[in-house]
DNA sequence: TAGTGGTCTAGACCACCTC
DNA sequence: AGGTGGTCTAGACCACTAC
């Protein structure tokens, strides 16, 4: 005798049906009531079946709505063939790539002087609390959050490269201003990680329960040493990252 | 006013306490008896605010103990450096990662014939559903469960390739093989993407609630074609993947 | 045996959405 | 107004862990 509790034959009898298609991506569950009734358990029974479900990203709800089997369409971000080394462009290609998938991509964007938190000072090989310019920026792809991206510099550079301290956009892109100042990137080390996102996190990409977020650490370095260090934080429903190494010439013909 | 309901109180509170040290990795909370008294809420209401905290993969529970704050360490899983296109090495360096981290590797393993899943087959560049082997792992480090990895080699390989369908390891390593029987991968295509695990992968990895997966899926190319394709399914509280591209010779000093 | 969390019930009131 | 989910309570019994 193996049996589960009430709750997860509720939630492994929902999933199942999720799976097979019997309530499609965008379409509702039945309601709590009606779960009661046909699973012969009370509501919190139930709610607790549902929250299971929430909590693995299957479904979502909205009071007064009901339960929503959530859709899953993924956007694809290449994380080696942008920023490329040999053609320096504004910030991750974000624009043109968002543009190009034919979505309409908007930002928010805001500069600020503040001091090194411990691991990005350690990245930058800078003391711990040091002085560093922030460039922070919030992400929307039609009009949906999908990323905040935060680059610190080191005050060093910022001494050398004014710019970089100044509010708005640097036209030319940063990365273009940094090398007609001398400051040539010409490596990237990439940390990839994921996990359930902060309270502040959650509320800044408009995240719920059971979806995860991608957190994609970017340091680039110079010959001598670490220039800037990049933090994007993904919804991890929305986004995948790519990376191409070495001769890949045999996926050129279709479209993964 | 902005009134909270009270069990986001309980979580609020709590989250606060483990973030400033209160309660540190590896202690234990107070029981839901004393949480009850604390904030003078039902017994019901404290779990939920407890379950708030365990969905977000701060504190786990277990039957008869308490609840417990997770503690995080991480594993770093250099993704460009390891299976060096001009030194091939068994799978992915994860016995000589895990060795040299002071830990013991331990891994099962075993050889089907199946058909390609759909996603598989279209990377593949092969029919749906048409034959492929499946090579697959399921690894340990210290005895925690801490990834599962499947390859998928394609029939028109196989064929040329026969040990490829044989069970057991193939000691010199199976890109090793191919290389010998003329096969070079010579690029890899790389995805990364982060989900909520299946109760499927959640009962392989062991994984509680609020802990997210990652998902690792490396398309390897011959000049011609996709030879195979390897998804690697971690544990994402305890793994970290890197890439480093381009020219680093300013990171040797230190460890980042 | 005592204390912990896990499951389940029954009922209440509130907040939001649609009509 | 009526249905939906969101919050909260009080109490019951079970299963696991410690001693």
């Amino acid at each position: 005798m193996n049996k589960q509790p009430k709750y997860r034959q509720v939630a492994d009898a929902l999933r199942r049906e999720i799976d097979n298609g019997t309530f499609p991506p965008g379409s509702r569950l039945p309601s709590e009531s009606e779960l009661q009734t046909r699973f012969g358990a009370s509501r919190n029974t139930v709610r607790n079946g549902l929250s299971l479900l929430v909590s693995e990203g299957l479904i979502t709800s909205s009071q007064g709505l009901g339960y929503e089997v959530r859709s899953h369409e993924v956007f694809e971000l290449n994380a080696s063939r942008f920023e490329n080394l040999n053609f320096p462009q504004n910030g991750d290609a974000y624009n043109t790539d968002v543009t190009n998938a034919g979505r309409r991509p908007h930002q928010t964007f805001r500069v600020e002087m503040t001091s090194a938190p411990e691991d990005i000072a350690k990245r930058l090989k800078v003391e711990p609390g040091s002085k560093a310019v922030l460039r922070f920026c919030h992400r929307y792809v039609d009009d949906v959050p999908w990323s905040t991206q935060a680059t610190y510099y080191p005050a060093w550079l910022v001494e050398q490269s004014p710019r970089l301290a100044e509010p708005g956009d640097i036209e030319e892109g940063t990365t273009r201003y940094l090398a007609a100042r001398g400051i040539e990137q010409i490596g990237y080390f990439d940390e990839i990680a994921a996990r359930m996102p902060t309270p502040e996190e959650a509320r800044l990409l408009e995240i719920g329960a059971g979806v995860p977020v991608l957190l994609w650490t970017r340091t680039g370095y110079s010959a001598d040493r670490p220039i800037r260090c990049t933090v994007t934080t993904f919804r991890g429903d929305l986004n995948r990252m790519n990376y191409e190494i070495g001769d890949l010439s045999a996926r050129e013909n279709e479209g993964q």
